[in-house]
DNA sequence: CCCCCCCC
């Protein structure tokens, strides 16, 4: 049987060029068996001009060895591939999709005279020129005769599952597109961009595009939007700034692909991105980007999804991708912003999955608005935010691409899992603080030796952190104050000396008042300690007593008065903190105010206990 | 050059 393969193939991909379904012969082929993971097969590769035994095929394809359906001397069409670079510089090709074009003992021999693969000199050889550009096969009466011929009617057309080119014809002419002005013709892939190089070309799908979105700081102001491309190697997050938005914002559409030169990269800043790329780039005066026209085919998304059960082993205001089966939605809700003062619309759900864990995700916004959790759809969203907020929960930013019930796989097996066994299981939360089960509290315990050593309350915003700890001294001295009688005020009172009280706050007199607290306490862990502020109710917890009652203590008798203040020495409760620097007079300091108090669930400190030494043991 | 993304 004559059979023409792509010549040159393996040189191109291997130097990281884009070769459309090349048609290869397997030589031969060795089983890898590890003992830990799947059998792998490793395969010598021939494009009739250059072998190469660097090639891998993935594991998801060992039945085509195990059945026999590739054999010794085949030929086959690779549909998609991968080209990873290991141990420095070895490129290792990973078969993907493969279609069986002719089996081994149809092909017959050795097509060519192919020679074992050296590495080039970067590619700048003579001879490595020409290769650059494979020659066209153009054999599709092989393919057509495969698929009539009976002895191989197990051939291409069964694998179609493996392959996205259903019933095209094998292409196999380098498809390089349009060239770019001055630079050069050939197509990089996303993984292979770095900042030390800048002579590159890629051709990418746009995945996501954030909007327009302005900023104004110290640094000036601008506008911006963002990004994210993919190829068949890997994703980066581009940008445009100012110039580049009126320039590609219009012309960059979510799902088309475009040929992209000349932009900056530089270092990804991991916090903002779950993009699996060291390097983003943006968008710059030089860069040129087209659409290409032509019918190429490209991935058109990626997740790197963590399961439920994971995210605990994840780093807190990290960005992850998510799927899950929202099992519950809560209704609409509206939360003021804190320092914006704006109204925002939220709706929280509940995902859960395989692992048997569930975890709350917040949508903002429209998205809250619009989304309907009836019928238990699935969500995948890539790039949410994680927070330690109730031991682990997920946020949907702008940022993030949310997508219900999407076509993927693993959509797919959520669904099936959870109809058939899913829906009826019990699932675990993340874990609250101290006992109280209610879904409001929080968790992240730290010790206060961390407070000092990770500069809590330094930032823009408090920290809050949660911590099992024992009173070792409290200030009796303006403990408590006089306070305005009105409900909603607490001002303190002037004594206007004639029985009646003063609020300068409501601007009115009162004979009355009621107790208010302000307690300094100073708590222990085994680490360290640290004043806190205590506040009304967690100053009663602490003392056991309301402050109506200790007020009267302090007037009618002072030795029982004391007594509280003893008897409410070292004891232990489990406290939630919220830690900010405050400037008085030039002065900062860290300020520390008490949330709450609330006695220590033995069980859940247990628990803790476990977890902690678990990951100590684990490092 | 952004990187805010909110609340408990």
């Amino acid at each position: 049987m004559s059979m023409q393969l792509t010549t040159g193939a393996l040189e191109g991909i291997i130097r990281g060029e884009v070769v459309d379904k090349p048609l290869l012969q397997v030589i031969s082929s060795k089983k890898i068996s590890a003992a830990s993971s799947a059998d792998r097969y490793r395969l010598l590769l021939s494009d009739g001009q250059t072998s190469y035994s660097h090639a891998m095929l993935a594991t998801q394809l060992n039945d085509l060895m195990e059945t026999g359906e590739i054999d010794n001397l085949c030929v086959v069409k690779v549909d998609r591939y991968l080209c990873n670079t290991i141990q420095g510089d070895r490129r290792v090709m990973i078969l993907l999709e493969v279609s069986v074009l002719a089996k081994g003992a149809e092909v017959g021999g050795r097509i060519g005279n192919p020679q074992q693969y050296k590495a080039s000199d970067g590619g700048q050889s003579a001879p490595a020129q020409p290769k650059s550009a494979p020659t066209p096969t153009g054999n599709l009466s092989n393919k057509e005769n495969s698929n009539q011929n009976p002895n191989m009617g197990n051939t291409a057309s069964s694998y179609g599952r493996f392959s996205g080119a259903g019933g095209s014809t094998p292409q196999s002419k380098l498809n390089t597109g349009p060239a770019t002005p001055g630079g050069s013709t050939r197509v990089h892939t996303i993984t292979s961009l770095t900042p030390y190089q800048n002579r590159w070309r890629i051709r990418a799908r746009v995945t996501q595009k954030t909007g327009i979105r302005t900023w104004s700081n110290s640094r000036g102001e601008g506008k911006l939007f963002s990004v994210n491309l993919l190829d068949e190697s890997g994703e980066i997050r581009a940008t445009g700034f100012n110039d580049a938005v009126d320039k590609y914002y219009e012309m960059m559409e979510i799902n088309k692909i475009y040929y992209i030169s000349r932009g900056s990269l530089k270092t990804a800043n991991k916090q903002y991105t779950s993009i699996q790329n060291d390097y983003e780039m943006s968008f710059n005066n030089d860069t040129v980007i087209e659409p290409c026209e032509e019918d190429v085919e490209l991935p058109t998304l990626t997740f790197d999804f963590v399961q439920i059960n994971a995210l605990e082993s994840k780093q807190p205001n990290s960005m992850i991708d998510i799927i899950g089966i929202v099992k519950t939605a809560n209704d609409i809700s509206t939360v003021t912003g804190r320092q914006s003062q704006k109204e925002i619309k939220k709706r929280d759900l509940q995902l859960v999955d395989q692992s048997g864990m569930v975890v709350n995700l917040t949508l903002w916004g429209n998205e809250a608005e619009a989304f309907d959790g009836s019928g238990a759809p699935v969500i995948a969203c890539k790039g949410a935010r994680l927070s330690d907020y109730g031991g682990r929960s997920l946020s949907v930013l702008a940022s993030s691409q949310l997508m219900i019930n999407p076509d993927i796989r693993e959509a797919h097996i959520l669904r099936g899992w959870f109809d058939r066994e899913g829906q009826n299981m019990d699932f675990s939360a993340y874990r609250n603080e101290g006992g109280s089960a209610g879904a409001g509290s929080s968790a992240n315990y730290k010790n206060f030796s961390s407070v000092k050593t990770e500069n809590l309350g330094h930032g823009e915003k408090p920290d809050y952190f949660s911590n099992k700890a024992t009173v070792i001294f409290m200030k009796k001295e303006n403990c408590m104050y006089k306070a305005c009688p009105t409900d909603s005020c607490n001002k303190k009172l002037v004594d206007q000396g004639n029985g009646l009280y003063r609020c300068e706050k409501c601007a009115q007199e009162f004979p009355s008042f009621k107790w208010r607290m302000i307690l300094q306490t100073n708590v222990a862990d085994y680490a360290d300690n640290l004043w806190v502020t205590c506040f009304q109710d967690s100053a009663e917890t602490l003392l056991g007593k309301s402050a109506q009652e200790l007020g009267d203590l302090r007037e009618t008798n002072e030795v029982a008065f004391d007594q509280v203040f003893q008897e409410a020495m070292f004891q232990s409760y489990s406290f939630r903190l919220r830690c900010k620097v405050e400037t008085y007079n030039d002065e900062s300091r860290l300020k520390t105010i008490c949330m709450a108090a609330t006695p220590i669930s033995w069980q859940e400190y247990g628990r803790r206990l476990i977890d902690e030494i678990n990951k100590t043991l684990q490092n």
